[in-house]
DNA sequence: TGAAAATTTGAACAACAAGTCAGATTTTAA
DNA sequence: TTAAAATCTGACTTGTTGTTCAAATTTTCA
C-alpha cells in the first residue's frame, strides 16, 4: 500500500473509532494527515469506500489471527480457552478497529448490517466450536447460540474493563487468567 | 409529559437507535412524528437536548428496576443471578435505549463520554455486588472489575444474540436459565 | 365571549460537509 | 533530457442540516 493512502488508512482508523463514522469529516481527516482533499479522493473514491477498506483489512487480520491458533487444538475447552485469549489479544492490539465495529453493529442501516454479518460469521465459528464441544461432551448442554454470543460478550468487555482503569495498558495475560477463573472455569465456588 | 412532546421522544428514540445519533435529522424526526420543525424546537432546545433527555430517562427507569429486586436478596450470587435476569429484561424491554448507549460508550467525544460514565456507575454497582460475594466467600476469589465487566458484556450479547436470530421474540426465562447454566454456574463439566 | 397564553407552523438562514476538477507538481522510465 | 504517467492541490459546487422566528392557530380560563 502506498505511504499517503497508508496515512489516509490510519488516520480515518483513529478518528472513525475516536469519533464515529458521521462526525469524522474528510476535512479533519486530510488536516490531520496534512494533504489536500483532493489527495484523499485520488486513493478513495469516497468516504464509505474509506470505511470499508478499513473494515475488510481489519477483518483479514482477525480472521487469520484465530485460524492460526485454534486449529492445532483438540479439546473444546483448550480452543475456547485460545479464543479468549486471542481476542483480548486482538481487542489491545487492533483496538480502533474493534472500537469501530462496537460501535457499528447495533443499528439497521446497510453500513451496520455489513459490521454484522462479519460480527455474525465471528461469533458463528465460535458457536461450531462450542457445538462440537457439547457433543464430544466435554463442555456443559448449554445453547451453544447463548454460549457463543456470551463469548464475544464477555471479551468484549475487556474494551469496558481497559475504559474504566482510564486506559491504562491491559495486562494481557493477568486479565485472560481472570476470565479463565471467573468465566471459563467456574463462578461459584464448589 | 406533553403528548406531542412524548411522540417526539419516543420517535427520537427509535430512530437513533436504528440510524444513529448524527445520521437521524431533525426533519425525519418531525415528519415521523407530523409536526413542523417548529414545534420540535418548542419542546426541545436543540438536537443534544432530545439525546441528553432520553438518556436521563432510559437511566431513570434501569435503576429503579434493579434497586427494587436486588435490595431484598441475601446471598450474592443470587444478586448476581437477580441483576442478570433484570438486564435481560431491560434489555428486551427497553432494546431501543440499550442500543443507542452500547452504540455511544466507544468513543472519546463528550456526549459518549456522558453515557460511558452512566455505564461505569452500573457497573460499579455489580462490582461492590461481587466484592461482597468474594468477601463472604461466596463467588470465587477472582478480579472483582473483571467479573463486573465480563457480567455487563454477558448480558448485553443477549441483543447480539437476538441479532443473529432475526430479530424473532426473546424468550426470556428460557435465555436465562441459558447464561445461568453456560455462564453463572459453571462452563466446563467437572 | 374574548383576550391572553400556549402551542404550532414552515420558510428562511447560516454553517458545514462530501465530492469535483482543471491545473500544478512530482515521479517514472525510455 | 524529456515527455508521459502518477500524484497532489484547493477553490468551487451542491446538497444537507440544525436552528431561528414572525405569524398563525389552538387552548385556557376569567
Amino acid at each position: 500500500m502506498n505511504k499517503t493512502k497508508r496515512k489516509i488508512f490510519e488516520t480515518s482508523m483513529k478518528l472513525f473509532a475516536e469519533k464515529g463514522y458521521d462526525a469524522t469529516s474528510i476535512e479533519e481527516i486530510t488536516a490531520t494527515v496534512g494533504v489536500a482533499k483532493g489527495t484523499l479522493y485520488y486513493h478513495f473514491s469516497s468516504k464509505e469506500e474509506i470505511f470499508n477498506f478499513l473494515i475488510e483489512e481489519g477483518v483479514k487480520l482477525l480472521k487469520n489471527s484465530i485460524a492460526i491458533k485454534t486449529d492445532k487444538l483438540e479439546n473444546s475447552i483448550d480452543k475456547i480457552r485460545a479464543i479468549v485469549l486471542i481476542q483480548i489479544k486482538i481487542l489491545v492490539k487492533y483496538e480502533n478497529f474493534m472500537t469501530i465495529i462496537l460501535s457499528q453493529i447495533w443499528g439497521t442501516d446497510p453500513r451496520s448490517q455489513m459490521c454484522k454479518n462479519y460480527v455474525f460469521e465471528y461469533i458463528q465459528m465460535i458457536e461450531e466450536i462450542v457445538k462440537d464441544g457439547i457433543e464430544k461432551g466435554e463442555i456443559v448442554d448449554a445453547d451453544p447460540n447463548v454460549i457463543a454470543s456470551g463469548i464475544f460478550g464477555f471479551t468484549c468487555s475487556s474494551l469496558i474493563y481497559k475504559m474504566r482503569h482510564h486506559d491504562e495498558e491491559i495486562d494481557v495475560m493477568t486479565l485472560d487468567r481472570e476470565i479463565e477463573k471467573s468465566f471459563i472455569r467456574k463462578l461459584k465456588k464448589i
